[in-house]
DNA sequence: CTTGTGTCCTGTAGGC
DNA sequence: TGCCTACAGGACACAA
């Protein structure tokens, strides 16, 4: 049922692409064609410019342009996805979130309202919500550690017991973070992470104030806790017991 | 519907 | 030095 890499081959072939979008998690190369081009970079998919270099390891995809230019796609745990879309069709089985995802926590359309109305009555953790693409599309597990934090919710807090002003201060973390994100071009850790296109590296990193900080002073000003670590719905989850509750 | 768990994949880090 | 295990994460399959 899958077109495979002979179908991404056959959308693509010839097309001019009118521009580049993003949804969510996943990229859009919006074709002339009637279709798109879509990539999910997973945890280690990067978008590379190669230029002429012979294949690279773990690459998966090249698209090479009428001018000469290349774009590559690699991936070496190979959680990332590749498939081209018709304009108005059914969506593949491998994009197949994208047609479920909610509105975007960095624009004005997202509001306490929408993300109360999806935390409120439900027993689940706080954290393990943000992670749904409907809730808080674009947040991952950096992210919504981070975005708890700014807001000193603890993630383990059942869902439905948020009050209206931690529903608030998390709607304004969640944009915040992941501003600040894009701002920093990315999260490079030093097992991979988000990669430029030119092998660049981000330095949000740098900036995390919970994330992957074991046992060391919390970044909140003023706040003296140390930060924890703790299994979350079978993820890594980073929190200070001193200023979230 | 809700909620929690397991799976995919591979490079890397840590233990011994 | 080298082998072994654990871990990282997005999305989905699946179970209860």
């Amino acid at each position: 049922m899958h077109p495979g890499p002979a179908g991404v081959r056959r959308g693509l072939l010839g097309a001019t692409v009118l521009g580049v979008g993003r949804r969510g998690k996943y990229l859009i190369f919006h074709l002339n064609n009637g279709r798109g081009l879509v990539l999910h970079l997973g945890m280690s998919g990067q978008v590379r410019r190669f230029g002429v270099d012979p294949m690279h390891r773990h690459e998966h995809m090249r698209l090479e342009f009428s001018d000469g230019q290349t774009l590559s796609f690699v991936d070496a745990r190979r959680f990332g996805r590749v498939c081209v879309i018709t304009d108005g069709g059914p969506l593949p089985r491998c994009v197949r979130g994208m047609e479920r995802l909610g509105p975007e926590p960095i624009e004005k359309g997202y509001s306490a309202a929408y993300l109360g109305g999806h935390l409120s009555g439900r027993k689940a953790r706080v954290k393990s919500l943000l992670l749904d693409q409907r809730v808080a599309c674009g947040v991952g597990n950096i992210y919504s550690d981070e975005a708890l934090h700014r807001a000193g919710i603890r993630p383990d807090r059942q869902a439905g017991s948020l009050k209206p002003p931690e529903v608030s201060r998390l709607t304004v973390a969640l944009g915040s973070v992941l501003k600040d994100g894009i701002r920093w071009c990315g999260t490079t850790m030093k097992d991979g992470g988000f990669v430029l296109v030119d092998g660049g590296v981000g330095s949000f990193q740098d900036r995390l104030r919970v994330y992957g900080r074991e046992g060391e002073r919390c970044r909140r000003r003023g706040c003296v806790g140390v930060v924890r670590r703790q299994k979350l719905g079978g993820r890594s989850t980073h929190f200070c017991p001193a200023c979230q509750k």
